[in-house]
Parts: structure tokens; sequence; C-alpha cells
DNA sequence: CTGTTAGCGCATTCAT
DNA sequence: ATGAATGCGCTAACAG
């Protein structure tokens, strides 16, 4: 092995200054190319690999990303982070990971983070709701990005979908489908999305000259058993009042509802059809398959750590375009221009069609 | 948000020198006690987070751990991570990630990491083969612990399971059963783990004197589509050759296995036992549920994050370079407790009766 | 017990 | 285009 090189053994070798080797590293113009190339040799031969730490303290930059996440058993984080790992590795930077339990306060978490100025920026990923530590610290020019599922109302760059409008989609398909009678199971009411999704399924309802009923609209914690209690309210209704159709606001919940199907020996979809919202890895295993909305947990890891980057770059140089994301151009001038309002990014959702609603085969969503 | 200190405004304000306050931070134990608790106020009161980095090059140790690890796609991690996030926050250390995807070389992302010494020490998750390079940090005197599902056969302190009495467990109980014809699904050979869970298997029929047949042994990559492919092989044996029972030497491709059986209206547990290897997630939820081994990935996670740190705190504590690569044998031995073997740990699997297996009710492991 | 001094490895001025 | 000098915030040696 290779033991430890400086750039002062670079400088040496190469019979330059360690100055000018540090400019070669940081691909400053001003380099004479024969000297660059030199340089670039020695590096390549001798393995070279500046430190991180130094060069974090002597450039007052930090190169490590702090990605904030819930427990990785949250079944939707290791797909955000797959995205996340896949744009650093490309990157400069190398990524630093707090595991949060949202259950408990993370201010003191935050505040040691922040405090320590580790890292040049920071990816939160948090269902639930937000710490006020965040917005403080963004104001004060730390990078931050959010993934979260509060919807689009909070002070920070955020990156998420349009609860709204997939909840309309999700019930639209079960109405075309020729349900009238359909129910809902709601999210717990500290998640933001709970309200979205449930509006987006008022809404198809209206739509369709439907109104709304109240009995039909019940509450879990989106968690498998709350499903379960759920299901075991909606079958006991008498037959006429029963719902044909259930829009759950997530798969683990209607895991539940099929769980107690199972008991009841009520079949899906003959007797109730379903629709989840997630599509989590589960959903197309288990049986049926379920219907739900999909949510592009990978690209939103993708595209939140890209934006990540680019404020960053963007703090660090003055906004000459550092690299090219596929991020729309109204975002990156929103970035470079200073502009004041906050940056949200809805990603796309889509509904996908399976054996849970009895559809035969997929349906285009906006059909 | 607080502006930054440095040490240098605590020790104005505590009316003392930086070294002093050095030494409250660092906990050393030569310090007035009065002056220790009036640093510790002023600290407190101001919100002083000591710079990592700073501290990073100026002490020569570095108080980062990195983790090399799979995309968390992959169905263990998850939990590995848990457990190893769960002590990390005890810890006075940070992680550091990285996403290694081990179909590509990883030579080169190791170099990297290595190279820059951000580092203090290495926990590498690795199914598949390891990388030479590994040995050669190690025999340097970088702290490394890795955990994979190699068996206790590298160089490495390794954290594992015992692949080969796991599966003779689980194949024990099929014979319990009364199974004879027991069929096999094998992993890929460039597993080391693939061997031991077949010697398992092997053995446990064997001791129940029954003649292993080789016809009824067929081999997958570890995943559904392999499992679908020995399934439709098994499937199609004559009754009187086909197997009464399979030990798949994982769950995903016992997932394939089911597929198989449900298309062609074979009834599992009734006309065919299927037994696991891991304890996935989904596998207490698919239909029917799945009899497998279970693998504690959370206590290994645990376990291996608690192990590095061990030696880290050890080899920093001898004091003498312990961070250099060029570490004396001296010390080598020492943070193996002097003892020139390898440190591995095993630990114990458990075998989760559930309906794919036929057995009503979970037995003993021991029986 | 405590203060002083001297770097850690690099980036960033200044000079030239 | 390049080299010399200064300092990032902290720890570690050495004196007192």
């Amino acid at each position: 092995m290779r033991s430890k090189l400086t750039i002062q053994d670079v400088a040496r070798l190469a019979g330059v200054s360690k100055a000018t080797v540090s400019r070669v590293i940081n691909q400053k113009t001003n380099v004479n190319p024969d000297t660059r190339e030199r340089v670039l040799r020695v590096i390549n031969e001798k393995g070279f690999v500046p430190s991180i730490t130094a060069s974090g303290l002597a450039g007052k930059k930090s190169r490590l990303i702090g990605v904030l996440a819930p427990p990785f058993t949250s079944p939707f984080v290791p797909e955000i982070m797959r995205g996340v790992a896949e744009v650093m590795e490309q990157s400069a930077y190398e990524m630093v990971l707090y595991s949060i339990n949202p259950q408990h306060r993370h201010g003191d978490a935050l505040d040691r983070i922040i405090g320590m100025r580790l890292t040049a920026g920071l990816l939160v990923i948090l269902p639930g709701q937000l710490s006020r530590h965040l917005t403080d610290m963004h104001d004060h020019g730390l990078p931050i990005v959010v993934i979260d599922d509060q919807g689009p109302f909070i002070d920070l760059p955020w990156i998420g979908i349009d609860n709204r409008n997939s909840a309309y989609q999700a019930t639209r398909h079960l109405i075309k489908l020729g349900h009238r009678r359909i129910a809902h199971l709601e999210g717990p009411t500290s998640h933001r999305c709970t309200a979205e999704r449930y509006e987006g399924y008022v809404q198809a309802l209206l739509e369709a000259n439907i109104t709304p009923d109240p009995r039909l609209v019940v509450q879990g914690e989106f968690l498998v058993e709350g499903g379960r209690a759920c299901g075991e309210t909606l079958f006991s209704m008498s037959s006429r009042e029963r719902p044909t159709a259930i829009f759950s606001a997530n798969d683990q919940m209607a895991f539940g509802l099929m769980e107690v199907a199972a008991e009841r020996g009520i079949c899906i979809p003959d007797d109730i059809a379903i629709v989840g919202f997630d599509d989590m890895p589960l959903s197309a295993y288990i049986r049926p398959t379920l219907t739900t909305v999909r949510q592009p947990f990978y690209e939103m890891g993708r595209v939140a750590i890209e934006l990540l980057l680019c404020f960053i770059d963007s703090a660090f140089s003055t906004g000459e375009k550092a690299r090219e994301w596929d991020i729309p151009l109204s975002l990156l001038s929103a970035i470079r221009g200073g502009m004041h309002e906050p940056i949200r990014y809805q990603l796309p959702t889509r509904l996908i069609v399976r054996e849970s609603c009895g559809a035969k085969q997929p349906l285009p969503l906006s059909g």
C-alpha cells in the first residue's frame, strides 16, 4: 500500500510549489498546461488523494453533505436513499448520514449537527412535522432541501408530490369503474398530506355528483393495525351502507384492510375494490396485488440531492453554471437569481393498476 | 442561529487558555474541577460545538466512521443499518456512508475512500466476494469490521451467522414433519454461504438416513426469477420423483417458487412444503406466510459497529501513531486482544415457523 | 494544574 | 504563471 502523501510530497516530486499543486487540484485556470500535466502525472502515479479534512478547514468549505433520514426501515427511505447515493457517487461530495427518529424531538440532534458545521448542506427526509430549527438554519445561509409528505407549504426548498391530485386520480379511477359508494381511509391529522389526499378524494366525488358520506371516511395512523380497525368498521356495515370500494391513504393501511377482508371471506376485488397510496415493494406481491398510487421515491432522492448540490455550488461559486442537472430552467433561475419565492418541486405520481380494484388492464391516468 | 464560536471565544469568555478549553472538551483529567465547571457553563450557554474538521486535522484522528454498503434496496441492508445507526447515535462518531454496487469493481472506490483518510475505521457490508484491498488496509492498521455472508473464512474481523447449522436446522425441521424427498435451491457459487447451506442440508439428510438426490438440488441466483425457474423444473417432475418439500437458500427464490406453485395450482403446504432463508419483511405477509431462517440483521449491525468502535478506541488509547498506516505489529495484536486468531462473531439464527411448511405451530429449534 | 508554542494539510492571499 | 507567506480551528508537545 502507498503510504500517505501530502501536497508537499507531490510538489517536491513534480518540482513545483505547493500552491501550484493546489491550483491543479482545484481546477484553477491560471496554470501552465505543461506544469499541470506534470503535476497530474505525479498525482496519478502516486495515487495522491487530498485530505478532505484539511481542505475543508483551509477553504472554509466542507465537502460533506448531511442527510437526515428516519430509520431505514421506514418503507420509503431505501428507495429515496438509492437515488441520493447514485447522485452522490458522481459528485465530489461525501454523505454523512444522520438517522433521526421522528417520534423524538430532534431539535437537539439538529443543533449538534448544525453546530458542528461539518456539512456544506442538508438533505432532510422527514415525514411528519418539520423542526423550526431548519428554517432558522436556512435563513442563516445553510443550504437545505426537504423531502416530505407535507405538501408545498413550507418555507424551505421542497421536493414532494401533489397529494391532492394523486388522490383525485385514484378516486376517479374507482368512479370510472362504476363505484359510487367509495370509502376513504385517512391518515393521521398530524400529516398535512392527510388533508390533501382527503380533499382530492372529495373533489373526485363531487365532480361525479356523488355526495360525500362522512360515515365512509375513517381514520388510521398509516399503519397496518389501523387499516384492520377501519376494515372492521366498514365491513360491519349493512349491505346497503357498505362501500363497494375503498381508497386508502397509504398501502400499509390497505394491507390491514385486505387482512380483514380475507378473514371475513370478503373477496377483493369482487366484493370490494381497493386502491392504496405509495406503491410499496410489498404491494406488487401481496395477493391480490394492490392497485396504488406510485410515489417516485427514487427520483425524489435524485432531484433533491441535485438541487442541494446546486445550492451549494452556487453558494460557493458566483452562480456560474457549475453543472448540468436535469432541473427545469425555471428552478435553476430561481436558485441562481436569488428570487425570494420558495422553491418547490412536485414530482409526478402514477396510478399503478393491479388486481385489487378489479380493472382488467391498466387505464391511462388522464383518461 | 447562534453565530459560530471557536475555542478561542470560549477561552476568552471563560477566562482561560485555549488549551484548557480543549482539555475540558476532550475529557482530560488534569483540569481543576472548578475551571472545568466554568468552561462547561460557557460552552453550554453559548452552544459551542467544536469543529470536527479542525480537531480531526490537528489530532490526526477522525471522528467519522465509514460505512460501505450495497444499495439500500438490498433487502437486508435497512435492518443492518438500523442497528448501526442506533449505536452511532450514542457515540461521539458520525457516519459517512458509501454506497457500493457489488456488481462493479469497487477497488477504485475503496482507494478513494481509504486514500482520503477521512474515516477512523470502516464497516463493510458486502455480499459476495471481498476486495483484497480491504485486507491490505487492515494489515496496515485501519480498523475494519466486515459483515457478509461468506462465513468465517476471511482474515478480517467478521460478523455473520452459522450458515451451515442454520441450513441444517431448517432441513431437519422438514424431516421432522415427515418429509423424505426434500429439494434444495442453492444460491450462486460465488457466495460462500451457498456451499455452507448446502452442507447443512446434506448433513441433515444423512443424519436421517436419507440419500441426497442430486436431481433435487437446483441452482438460482438468489433472485425471484431463479426461484421461478427452479420451480418449473421441480414441479415438472413425475409425481414419484417430485419432492414433497423444498429448502430454499433464500427467501427471494422461495417467492419465485411460490409464484409458480400458485400458477400450477399446487397447494402450499399441502402439496409441497417450503422453507426459506433470511426472513425478509415480505415473508411474514406473503400468502401462505413463509417458514424461514431469520437472520439477526439488526443485531449484526449493532455488534459490528460496536466492535469497530472498540477497535478504534483501543487504537487511539494506545496513543502511538494509531492512525498511521504503518502501525506497529504490537499494537495490532493488542487490538486483537493479544490473540493472533482473527475475530469472528457468529450470531444465532432462528427458525421462524409459519404456514408454508405445514406445521401448525412453532416447534422449538432444538427439539 | 495551566499557559505557550508549534504545527496538522491545505487554500488563499500576496508578491513576483 | 508561479512561489512564499499566512491562517483555518484545533490538539499536542513542552514549559512553568
